[in-house]
DNA sequence: AGTGGTTGGTTTCTTTTAGAGACCTGATAG
DNA sequence: CTATCAGGTCTCTAAAAGAAACCAACCACT
């Protein structure tokens, strides 16, 4: 039902947030990039529930965002890494972290910063177009109907931007 | 319990989380980004319950990333805007809309695309160090603990840092 | 004066998810 | 022969989400 820009919809934002959008996954990959590797080392770092633990492992691998090698075959014991898939969710995690940072952490009371191996130095990521490097901002990116899109989505697009465009006026 | 590093610990990452790590606050603000402004805006193009919508837009505007402003007086009606603070949630949207365009997307079926109106072309967002400019990935960048952290954080890093390197070793 | 539509919700009930904790398995260590 | 570790499964309870009915203030029509 509804104008076709929700979650099981076409919108890639609304793609990512069905598969990771819980509580959990984003700060499992978060411990992934870390360095964590075990079952156990997830479970002790994030005090999350193991069935709950398992059914994200599950979708993460069947969403081939980790792979599950073996480690040792006595007893099969299986690590789980991040694939190509899953090391591009990298500027997501860092996008959120410098947010935190900056409007949910006091200045100065933060527990965790980045630093720039090729620099050295301690920095904030930026956002710049792919094409002409100058900085993005929201005034000055448009969201356009891609080459998939169909009918139901540019109607959609519209009626959006129709709407906004109302609400400036009054 | 467990080591100082799950959710309602100093990680910023996890505090946004906690505020918006659910299925639906995220989209809202992408809403919002696209122009809607009203309740019934949002409920439609998400198909949300407006139960629970009332509920997000509550904590949306208890955390000051929106604000409820009002458009009339006779019955009074309200819309819900960003703050620069819901604003500032734009890079983080962007990378995600970036990731799920590459990932869970066809190639030439995206339903959205981004046009950056400076130089008037289709951009995909990169990332660079705000510092020295060049790209920002995974392997030159390092986590360390901040000024924020106590003994319990930097213990967290050393750990985790001393597993993955045992890792690789193995 | 009554009918219906619009906006922005609340309430109730059912289904889905999450979380705590007991239990299981296969292996090695003492 | 018991203990421990890694990596889970199973069961039960609590919290959250979803569907749908209802509510209320105002307007416009008839």
């Amino acid at each position: 039902m509804s104008i076709n820009f929700q979650r099981e919809a076409p919108c890639p934002i609304a793609q990512l947030l069905e598969l990771l959008g819980d509580r959990w996954s984003l700060l499992i990959i978060r411990d992934a990039f870390y360095g964590v590797r075990r079952f156990d080392g997830f479970q002790q770092h994030l005090g999350i529930s193991k069935k709950v633990l398992t059914m994200r492992l599950t979708t993460l691998v069947d969403a081939e965002i980790m792979k599950k090698e073996r480690y040792q075959s006595k007893p099969e014991r299986y690590e789980y890494r991040l694939t190509a898939k899953g090391r591009e969710l990298f500027p997501v995690l860092l996008t959120m972290m410098r947010w935190g940072n900056r409007w949910l952490v006091d200045e100065g009371e933060e527990t965790v910063q980045l630093l720039h191996s090729n620099c050295g130095e301690k920095t904030e990521p930026r956002m710049v177009c792919s094409h002409c490097e100058q900085p993005i901002t929201p005034a000055r990116i448009q969201a356009v109907p891609g080459p998939g899109a169909n009918r139901e989505v540019v109607q959609a697009f519209r009626q959006i931007v129709r709407k906004s465009e109302v609400k400036k006026e009054s």
